[in-house]
This record gives structure tokens, sequence and C-alpha cells, in this order.
DNA sequence: GTTACCATAACGTTGCGTGATTGTCA
DNA sequence: CTGACAATCACGCAACGTTATGGTAA
């Protein structure tokens, strides 16, 4: 027989935690002392251990509670039906991954990268960085899907990123025309919105407007984004995100 | 302007969430009407904007409470540490699938796998019904890692399989010898649950004495287990567990 | 008058952690 | 007597969903 303490630190969890199955049914004691204590004998060992089994594995405690519970219940499909829930879980976890990765490349990107050389650095930089922060084993984990972006920089030809430092010049001055129309909502400027986009998806693998909607509010937000786009010309950055907000509705 | 109702659909949210926001300080309305209506301006959908966006990253409330009402905050740092626990629990879950995988791949072949057709042909349903089940690209995801104990069972050779085949047959030799005795925590019984380790271990690409209870405990709930054990000799499959739980203490 | 929309409570969810208060055992 | 352990409330957490009840707008 053991008490309350002495089963809990048997299986390593806390008083609390026993208590609480015993309350919601889980787990009773098979007996009480006169004054009221909780008594467990070794067949509540055993169901604790069983119950720990699948805590293992993630299953909720009323998962467990039918699982234990009911000696006809079927524990493969249940576990299977889980398995698929993890999977999406996964998946889910996975893509939120990706969108930090992509909003946090482009956004060192967009106001550090104006010439080959830079580019080039930063390209090292984010890939270094990444491995050193997550280690190879824990990239290996999700395979190639984060890298994604990391690969889309390292394969780009220097006929492409020509191309995109190209683009990137006719973009601001797109923008700094659009801006001495005093037009945000102008053709001009749309012009240079959707030239932005297209700017965005040379590293982005796919594009959703809430994206890039937030990436620009977090732009304004950045004093280095800010100082940068008005060196170029001043209060660009304020209107380049008035442009935004009218392209991205 | 905006009633609570137009900016909801708007955004594609429940009113109940605004009200919360509400509620907790992070998106209150800009005015109200003399009725007490909620009343939400531009800069409200402007704010909301980016609530949505981090949202969209996984961070939770309380997190975007001070990244987008404290303006000086870096949102860069917390992305990144975002990312870190999001790593973690993408780590977590994967673990909990590989858990489960090892559970059903080898409580299948438990009572399946006596002879090698047998065991090739599980071995094809198995790695199909993965395939089938969550797809390749799912797969994909996290890699290698679920497919650990798939690969395993795939490379095993022929001479490996015969090793295995002749430890499953010392072991159930060793249990009925133990079970003849009597003793579930003699020497022999010990022995038993030495190769049962052993034999499991040719499927689980580690170990844990949790796992194997678990198992274990699993399989005298499974009449296709007891029914194939009591076979070789009556009562053998709780006497099996008897031994298990001596030998796992 | 009806319908669609507004407001404010307030409980339910999951799995306990963390006290608060009081009784019991060695 | 004291300290370790027992018991029973009961709030707290995260982010809303979900009624319930009643007032307001078109």
């Amino acid at each position: 027989m053991y008490t309350i303490k002495k089963l809990a630190s048997l299986a390593q969890i806390s008083t609390r935690t026993l208590r609480y199955y015993d309350e919601i049914n889980l787990l009773k004691p098979s007996s009480y002392s006169e004054s009221g204590y909780r008594l467990y004998d070794e067949a509540c060992v055993d169901l604790l251990q069983q119950i720990m089994f699948y805590k293992a594995m993630g299953l909720s405690l009323t998962e467990i509670k039918t699982l234990v519970l009911s000696k006809d219940f079927n524990p493969e499909e249940t576990l299977l039906e889980h398995r698929r829930k993890l999977q999406e879980e996964l998946v889910r976890i996975s893509d939120l991954i990706e969108n930090i990765d992509k909003t946090l490349m482009h956004k060192k990107g967009d106001y550090i990268m104006t010439d080959q050389e830079k580019f080039e650095g930063l390209k090292e930089k984010m890939i270094e960085e990444n491995e050193e922060k997550y280690g190879k084993a824990a990239r290996d984990l999700y395979g190639h899907k984060v890298d994604m972006a990391n690969e889309k920089l390292r394969k780009m030809s220097k006929e492409e990123m020509d191309d995109h430092e190209r683009l990137t010049s006719q973009m601001h001055e797109t923008f700094v025309k659009a801006m001495e129309e005093n037009d945000p909502s102008g053709s001009l400027a749309m012009t240079a919105c959707d030239m932005h986009k297209k700017w965005l998806m040379t590293y982005w693998t796919d594009y959703s407007k809430e994206a890039h909607l937030g990436l620009v509010a977090m732009y304004v937000n950045d004093e280095r984004f800010t100082t940068y786009y008005d060196k170029i010309k001043k209060g660009l950055a304020d209107f380049i995100l008035q442009a935004m907000k009218v392209y991205l509705k």
C-alpha cells in the first residue's frame, strides 16, 4: 500500500496530479485510511504505469480514460488517430517556422542589400547563423522545408542577382516618382508596389497579402529601414506604407 | 468607422475575439456610439492587421501586446526567440510520433511475425500504409526520423532476420521453462525478459523502460496476443506480464 | 413589428501549479 | 511539540466559444 506521496515519488509526478486523477475518475485510490488518507495498491501502480505510457505519447487524459478504463477499446486505432493529429500539428508548426524565416530573412535583406558583395555576405551569414543556432540534427528533423529560403538564396545565379538589383533600383525610382506626384493610390504607386511584390517573391517561396502587409508594417517601426529610405527621399518610408495599404486592400 | 461586426468580418474573425482584445487592452475601440457601441477607425484596422500578422506566426497575445504597444521593442529578437520555442515544439512532437510508430510497429510484429514470409509481408504492408496515410509530402516534412523504424526493417538482412527468428524461439522457450518453475521473478524469467528487450531493440532505435513496460501492458489487453501466447502454453501471456513487472522495476 | 446587431456577464475548455487553511502521523 | 504529510477548497492560466439575457438600429 502506498500513500499519495509514496506513489507520487515512485512515478515522479506531483501529489496534485494524483488528486486530480482521482477527481476526474481516472485513477481512484484502492482504499482509504481511517483518517481519510488515500491508499493505493499494486493494481493502482500498474494502472498509473499505463496512464503514463499513453501520456508519453501525448494522448489527452480523456483519451487515456477511454483506453484504460474500457477494456474492449482498441488502442491501435486510437494511437493511429492520435498520430494523425500530431502529424497535423507538425505541419502547422513547420509552417509557422517557415513564415518567421521568410519574414526575418527578407526584412534583413530589404535595407542592407544594395550591392552584390553585401548580398553575398548576408547569404553566408544567415546560413551560418542557422547552422549555429539550431544545429544540423535539429534542422534535419523537418527536412528541407525550412531551408527552402536558404536554398533559394544559395542557388540564385549571378544573372538573377543582377536582375534582382535592377529591380530594386527601379522600384526605388518608381516609389520616388509616385511620391513626387503625391498620390499613394495612383497608378505609379501601384506599379511600385507590384514591383515590391515581385521583389519579395525573389526570396519567398509563396506569397500572401497578410505576410506582405505585415512585413511592410514592421518596416516603418524599424528605424534602420526608415533611415535608409528617408536618405533616398525624406518621408519615403511612410509613403511606401500608405501606398502598400491601398495596394494590399 | 467600423462597428464591431464590420471589422470582424473584414478581418475574418469573430466579434467575441474583438471584445476579448478590448478586454485585455490589446485593441481598444477608438470611440463609442451614444448607445455604447464599439467604433473602430482606420488606425484600429492597421493595428489589428499587425496583430493578426504576428498571430499568424504563432506568437501569444501577451507577446504581441508588448510588440505592438511598445514602439521601441525589437520584433526581430522576439521572433527569433519564438522560433526557438517552435523548434522545440517540433522536436517534441516528432518524438511523440516516433514513440507511437515504435509502439504500433512492434506490437503488430510481436504476434504476427513468426516466419520470414509474414515478416516480409508486414514490412511492405506497413511501409505502404504509411505512404498511403500520410503521403510523401507530409513525411518529407520531418524527414528521415519517423522513417527510421521503417528503414531499420527494410535494411534488415536475411542473416539478421534469421538471428531475430532464432532469438524469438529461444525467448519463447525460456519463458515456458520459467513458467514451469512457476517463478516470475526467478533468474530464468529474468533472462527471458532480457531476451525480450534485445528482441525489442531489433526494431526500436532507442529504448526506455516506460515504453517497454507500456508495450507489455498493452499486450495483455489484446486478445490476439494472449491467444497467440496461450496457444504456446496456457497462462503464458499473463506470466510474461508478471515477469516483466519485476524485470522493469 | 421583425430581424439583425449591440452590450454585458459568466461558465466551459486542459492539466495541473500554487497557495490557503486545517487536520494527522511519527 | 514539531515537522512532514494528509485533506479540501479554490483561483489562475490562454484564447476565446458558447449560451443567456436584454437593449438598439434599420
